[in-house]
DNA sequence: CAGCATCCGCTTTGATACTG
DNA sequence: CAGTATCAAAGCGGATGCTG
């Protein structure tokens, strides 16, 4: 991209992530942690190939991304934010945040993935006992799962958890609903929830206290229970 | 500019306000408040005429700035931040601060405006006495003048105060160190400041204990005393 | 003159094809 | 799987011109 040149710190923050495309880069290595290449195509449906590997050149060229060469008998490379990249954390969710209220239902056209609704529960959830040794929870909900990591605060990934502490099934309307504490677990079950493992590893997540305004990103209608949720399958 | 077509907080996010110039509009109307065409085209060196023109219709149609027609007899359209809009302000701050690091020094072709550097001040200043009645005081460095209103936060502007209750007149280094707490009054005042009006409006501001790493983006030599102040003088 | 709209050459993006 | 190569279409930047 062209520089703005202009000697201020949002025109060089644009300069470095303001390209199409670049920012829902970010995104994915946010949610995925390293990931491959493919990993990435799939969590950006509509990105040209050429576009991804550029965008990856760039990003490492400006040390926001790093890109790891894997063992040296088979593996792929991995991509991976670094620490300055992993500081647009926040940025993202407050942007996500920002436009949250168009968020009603997927126009006709949308593309929807379930690992993106995770995140703004990040923002939703808050560990209630922040102390004791952290605990995951593995949510299972249309494509890949996404992991639920509680340990003081509350982060969402979409890497499968190696022995996760609980395991949730069910559409992502109920999941949201039963984690924003609109349905009770019962009524979550009658709804098609699994649970599996530790139901009580649930009770350890609620909602944030802030939740008036930053739930309805995630409610607003669309994940209401009397609509299906569009999730495609896998 | 195309629709990412993607169900999701920050593509939407990115729909809305991902188009090239379009943040950087938002950061001007941020800083200068209310503003005719011809304020904002000062702001954003570089623009192309035509693009502010459509940037403009386009965040006005998304909800994200409204148009005033004024008063009937002459004076022209000002161009304002809805309350929506306003909401970027944290988000603009933060990418800004995000970026900061890379703000050693102008590149050659970097054109500098000192109101720009206004805006971290906001992130970096806390009102000591929050209760009291505002203060304004006005800041005249380089260009047109800045003015830090000080009423529980600290918001930054460059309209003119009507009657500031002080004016700090410096380059903007001398003012950044002074408000950053790195210059004594008598030492900035022996830098060339001077002081009109009501000094001990100054002490009610104090650079915020986060200081550690945000004052990097504003100071980190730039504005440095070694070094003269990079802004061209009007 | 302020506030735009139009025109045109150039750069970036998007879709697809192709390769180690 | 992990990209590069190719090419058409769209978007941008700069100049210029029109209108109150």
């Amino acid at each position: 991209m062209r520089s703005y040149h202009q000697f201020c710190g949002l025109a060089k923050a644009l300069d470095l992530v303001g390209d199409r495309w670049t920012l829902l880069i970010v995104r994915e290595l946010l949610l995925q942690g390293p990931a491959r290449y493919s990993d990435l195509q799939r969590g950006l449906p509509g990105i040209a190939t050429n576009l991804l590997g550029t965008r990856l050149r760039e990003l490492v060229a400006r040390g926001i991304v790093e890109r790891r060469e894997s063992a040296p008998p088979v593996a792929t490379p991995l991509f991976a934010l670094t620490a300055w990249g992993e500081e647009l954390r926040p940025i993202v969710l407050a942007l996500g945040r920002w436009a949250g209220r168009t968020l009603i239902s997927p126009a006709p056209r949308d593309r929807v993935r379930s690992h993106w609704l995770a995140l703004p529960l990040e923002h939703l959830l808050v560990d209630r006992t922040p102390q004791r040794a952290p605990v995951h929870i593995e949510l299972r909900t249309g494509e890949r799962p996404v992991t639920l990591e509680v340990a003081g605060e509350v982060r969402v990934h979409t890497r499968r958890s190696e022995r996760p502490d609980a395991v949730l099934i069910a559409p992502p309307h109920v999941i949201i609903a039963l984690l924003a504490g609109r349905l009770t677990l019962a009524a979550a079950r009658a709804r098609g929830l699994r649970l599996e493992g530790d139901a009580s590893a649930l009770k350890r997540v609620r909602p944030s206290s802030t939740g008036r305004r930053s739930t309805v990103p995630v409610t607003s209608g669309t994940y209401g229970p009397a609509r299906p949720a569009p999730v495609r399958a896998r």
